[in-house]
DNA sequence: ATGAAAGCGCTAACAG
DNA sequence: CTGTTAGCGCTTTCAT
């Protein structure tokens, strides 16, 4: 195949083949400083004659390796897909590659796999993870450039990319309002009555303090459910069941609304939904989520930005907040 | 913070901060055979004293990463999202992690993706890539085993995973033509006639030969659209108004299925409509799709079981193929 | 402009 | 049971 025995190629075949040092290849890889174009011309042939491609563990040991890391918690959410289209497409005209790292479902809230990405020497990361603790996010912080997605704590080590959860729950909120609903449940996950920061958490609080505010804190009720569009809507139909008189229910994000709305039709029941994060399919007819748009694109791009600001040398702190807009559609009525 | 001036810490420093050799750090690390109770003991304590964190890109110059790599071409389609969710499952319990790479649009159709990679070192990858050509795949494949999902070639090198798509082509068609349906038209993608042995193209020739079979040979017509929702309820919609007087569609996948239904129902057309793949949202009573099931995680399941059968030692190439189901819902119905 | 050589952090014989 | 040592493939001074 390449006279080497069936193994690949490394930079001293390619020094030997093309009768020139280690050093000298390397250069031309990196198109370093001085090098003759006769030499950069024999060292590209035998490249492409052995079909060399450098080892990026190699390279690692001694410096960058030109790849951004991505942790993700749930791929069925769409939201972050479109975080990721974002990521993708700020970094095509760099010579950055992206691996994605899932998140065990169950472990440290993603802390693992951003700990994975990190022992693959990765020149920076960027995270979903509400759940895991400053504490530890700033241990990683301190040696590798770190962007946590959704999340509003301001460390001083680590940037972070939100959306206003507490603006966009209030455009839900006094949609539902001035519809003339007053009987409002909250549909949301368990982990929002833990970290009150999270997005799920902020989306909490901030329903319920507008139900006191309206004087309705008597008629709030949390429906909790496991994530997924399956588990929300049982839980949405439990609570039906149950006897729930909620005229409205403002779900923490789409894949709970749209769960909600199937147990509510099922049920043949009128209950307004107002979901969050404007995923590709609330826009079909068929389902017409009145949602929160968040710019999960413009997000992702800015994560990568802010990743490339550190490795340009920026050392403070960066905490953007981005502006969530109300997306009106059939599944909220006036009552 | 750990007296090492802010750096990371390496196995050396272990070993000195435990007063034995880096040999000896190593063998607890990998946990080989000939250590005792007592240097065990000293040499974690030390670890966790040092928050160390062995360097996989070290340990890759000299023999496993215990990595797989994944690569995907499109995250939005939530049957490679069943796929994954498989092959997560399978290795639960081992010690391999997981990298994901996803394909750059536009590039050589997930090659670049599955070369970076092979050039991370991983020990094995599972891709989706049905237009890369044979002779590239098996050039990986001398180095990396390799499983590619969806393909219907059989290379002596690389393994292959696969839905049986003609015979899930043969069940969508016969479901309309049982249906009374005799205009039926295909939506499909414009690489569907270019790669003749992808699930695309044998959806597609499946559904000329069925037309033929029938003697429907000249109402077949198809519609071409690419990739995504939109894309096919704008191609279909053009269709439409283009005067198709088709009453069926056989969609080459559920997205585009769905796409097809939002025109036709902005059209105040009655076109039945059957998918393929059951991604979760067709279940949904708002769409009611009619599909052609695939078992995606079991599917998962196998792609990594058969990387590590060939981690095992086995040399033979595997080509599996999995039966489709005909899933029955609402949007097809009898003329 | 080019090359020699040291070394990144780890593993795997091999010796003791 | 424990330590010494020789690399793995690449980058990076530092000479020439």
């Amino acid at each position: 195949m390449n006279g080497l025995g069936g193994r690949a190629a490394t930079i001293n075949d390619v020094a030997v083949a093309a009768g020139v040092s280690r050093a000298a290849v390397s250069k031309v890889l990196r198109d370093a400083y001085g090098v003759s174009d006769s030499m950069r011309e024999r060292v590209t042939a035998a490249m492409t004659e052995l079909n060399y491609r450098p080892r990026v563990a190699a390279r690692a040991m001694r410096g960058r390796t030109f790849t951004f890391g991505i942790e993700l918690p749930d791929f069925s959410n769409q939201f972050f897909t479109r975080m990721l289209t974002g990521a993708l497409q700020a970094l095509e005209e760099t010579r950055y590659q992206v691996v994605i790292a899932p998140a065990e479902r169950g472990s440290r809230y993603g802390l693992r796999a951003i700990e994975a990405l990190v022992d693959r020497q990765v020149d920076g990361v960027v995270a979903v993870a509400p759940r895991a603790t400053p504490e530890s996010l700033e241990r990683i912080a301190a040696h590798t450039p770190l962007v946590m997605f959704g999340r509003h704590d301001t460390s001083d080590d680590y940037d972070t990319v939100a959306g206003d959860d507490v603006a966009g729950a209030v455009l839900a909120m006094e949609h539902l309002l001035g519809l003339g609903h007053t009987d409002i449940a909250h549909l949301t996950l368990p982990e929002a009555d833990v970290d009150l920061s999270s997005p799920h958490g902020l989306r909490r609080t901030t329903y319920l303090s507008t139900m006191a505010e309206r004087g309705l804190a008597d008629r709030a009720v949390i429906i909790t459910s496991d994530e997924g569009q399956d588990a929300a809507y049982r839980a949405t139909a439990q609570a039906l069941s149950d006897g729930l008189r909620s005229t409205a229910i403002f779900a923490a994000h789409d894949e709970l609304a749209i769960g909600a709305l199937r147990a509510i039709t099922e049920a043949g029941r009128t209950v307004s939904v107002v979901g969050y994060d404007d995923v590709p399919i609330a826009s079909y007819p068929g389902i017409g989520l009145t949602t929160v748009h968040q710019p999960g694109v413009e997000m992702g791009v800015r994560s990568i930005g802010l990743l490339l600001e550190r490795l340009d040398g920026r050392t403070e702190a960066v905490h953007e907040v981005f502006d969530p807009e109300l997306i009106v559609r059939s599944s909220a009525k006036a009552v």
